[in-house]
DNA sequence: GACTGGCACTCCTATTGCCAGAGTGCTAAC
DNA sequence: GTTAGCACTCTGGCAATAGGAGTGCCAGTC
């Protein structure tokens, strides 16, 4: 019965300094409400609120504002999450499902996330330690240079470019396309390290190729092994930063650590990582994300999946005293289509493809050469 | 005599008003600089560039501050920028040769504008209409879905996923790849919705394709073209967004509609395209850029280019009392930096490949009916 | 004719003092 | 446990004031 109230006192706090933005005090909170009670009783239910740290009183004579602790508390509370309506989630659908690539998609939810939510947005493009590679190919540039590319089963595509002494040569660089494909196609990224390891001594001990190509073998090898493992090459993208200029008025002067901490790709990560693998729906309120600078912000992300995996983040970034519940069912409705996308139309199935068969140089020659 | 002074008392304004942000008056003026008359002197001055629209009082009793026209004649000036020294051209070399492909050189270049100007940077990939297209590869990812993967000589990589009810067949794709290869490799893009459209018309003339698989073929070809074309797949990044909000206090209240304008990617492609070709540096100041939300911005740019031929733009945007000498000298220094290293590491040679010889279309035909 | 010193004038900015309003905490009564 | 009343406190806005910075103009000088 107290108890009860009390929390209904929290929710109409949060509800109402959400909505305007300014303290709010007894009075008013009896005139919107339906609290069958008067001022002077809500005003001892805020006193014990406060005295447990829920909620906090700028100065003497201003109304309440809920403290971290007290947006928990709300937020906990309506964590079933309301359904966006179905206009909504029909206008979601029809815009994500006219992408024509991975970019694409990464972009249009980028921008669907601000839009919807009139927050900063951020979209992480799907991990590459929980894909497969599905394709290598080797290009060749000029005469000492070739372009690697790494396709992965999640859409992203990876290049990079090679230098080496070896003057290069197109046979040589099929076979090596074909042997590393056999080695490490339709693995998880995870594997990749070891099997290139393996891969690399086995050419050693069995002399697969002349020694004057070594240097380019090797020079592959250690390319794609450092694209996979040292830059562990996650990225990050960020879109309507100017919804945290609309905010002006809350945060006092301070839109520039916040500007800049987002601009920190690190930081960005390590705020999308930290979500649980378990539960999908994640809010971080100020102070419990520890990044110095984001300490007035709330981050509402969630992952995405490709067929029940989750490889990824997405989410939105805005003050303290943003709209959660709003935020929160966007949130994971767009990331429910997303996911939906990923695995209905970006799926690379390990088709039995004729050219990742391992091939003998001599089929190779004859390929290239009608 | 009297032009002269009216001149050094312009650039002595602009100098002030960069370095303090607050208007100047007559008595600071002669106190820091060396003009050698008094400040009655240098009010009548002022009085006259007011009426030939160089500089405006805030108010009646406030110093002047620089008009648009002002700041231009100040920019046309200098317009013999003054090089960097030799420690921070090493530091942008040395940064932007650790690049490992053209997103790597993208984002870099990208973060060195913003830190090294401390104002917004933009840098737009090389164009795709003074490109050429290297090489195709058709990827299949399951039955009926395949990616089309068009590598650049720039080092751009663009993909694009396509549906088709046909069945895919793996032999067929290596076929019409080659086909592709052989029509447009090496050709500039512009040339490329003719040569499809020739190719197309070949197909259909001389029945290279099964009938069933000429929906396939189609399909990828319109694919092809809509990246091609449509879609002018321009992209550009911006970065440095919280250098924005240092400038609090000179946009008043304002950092909203110009974060706004500059999320509008085709906004952003009109400001870096306006360029004039020849000229490479260029300044364009408040009210000059008609964009709506920027007439209190300047943006400075520059193409860069490879192998001679302009292919992009780099620039910063910022207020419109930046510091433009050192902006002007920066995004110049950048851009040839950029352009270095595009000529000489991303260079894709057409390297005689078998597979990829171009051909005219006469020769087209006879290729295609042995 | 170009430059200078002086003076009156204008307008902004910062400071101060004041008042009304909003909200609280406490106490006594129901 | 709830309510009404009351004294208290603090903010925010407003007006009035003083100070300062800068200008324009005029008369005088080289």
């Amino acid at each position: 019965m107290l108890e009860e109230r009390r929390l209904a006192v929290l929710q109409a706090i949060v509800t109402d300094y959400v909505a305007t933005h300014e303290p709010v005090g007894s009075k008013g909170l009896v005139d919107r409400h339906q609290l069958g009670v008067s001022p002077a009783t809500i005003r001892n239910d805020m006193a014990s609120l406060e005295e447990e740290g829920y909620i906090t009183a700028p100065h003497t004579s201003a109304g309440r504002i809920p403290t971290d602790l007290g947006y928990r508390m709300f937020v906990d509370q309506i964590s079933q999450v309301k359904p966006l309506s179905v206009a909504e989630r029909k206008g979601i659908d029809r815009f994500l499902s006219d992408a024509v690539d991975l970019d694409d998609i990464m972009s249009r939810t980028l921008r669907l996330l601000a839009q919807l939510t009139k927050q900063v947005a951020v979209v992480q493009y799907p991990s590459l330690s929980r894909s497969h590679v599905r394709r290598i190919e080797l290009i060749p540039l000029n005469e000492h240079r070739l372009m690697i590319m790494l396709i992965v089963d999640s859409g992203r595509v990876e290049q990079r470019i090679v230098e080496c002494s070896v003057k290069i040569n197109e046979e040589l660089l099929a076979d090596l396309r074909d042997r590393l494909s056999t080695a490490i196609a339709d693995q998880p990224f995870s594997s990749v390290p070891q099997r290139l390891d393996d891969l690399e001594a086995i050419f050693n001990v069995e002399s697969t190729f002349r020694t004057e190509h070594l240097p380019l073998v090797r020079a592959v090898i250690a390319a794609i092994l450092e694209t996979v493992t040292a830059k562990l090459d996650e990225r990050v993208m960020l879109g309507g930063a100017s919804n945290l200029a609309r905010y002006n008025e809350d945060f006092p002067m301070t839109i520039q650590p916040v500007l800049e901490a987002l601009e920190e790709q690190v930081v960005l990560l390590r705020l999308l990582g930290e979500v649980g693998t378990e539960t999908k729906l994640s809010v971080r309120i100020g102070h419990e994300n520890e990044v110095e600078g984001l300490s007035s912000t709330s981050i509402v992300s969630s992952h995405y999946a490709k067929e029940s995996t989750p490889v990824a983040s997405l989410g939105v970034i805005g003050p303290t005293n943003m709209d959660y519940a709003n935020s929160m069912s966007t949130v994971q409705a767009v990331a429910q289509y997303v996911s939906r996308f990923l695995s209905d139309k970006l799926t690379f199935k390990p088709t039995n493809l004729q050219t990742y068969k391992p091939l003998d140089v001599s089929e190779l020659h004859e390929y290239y050469c009608n």
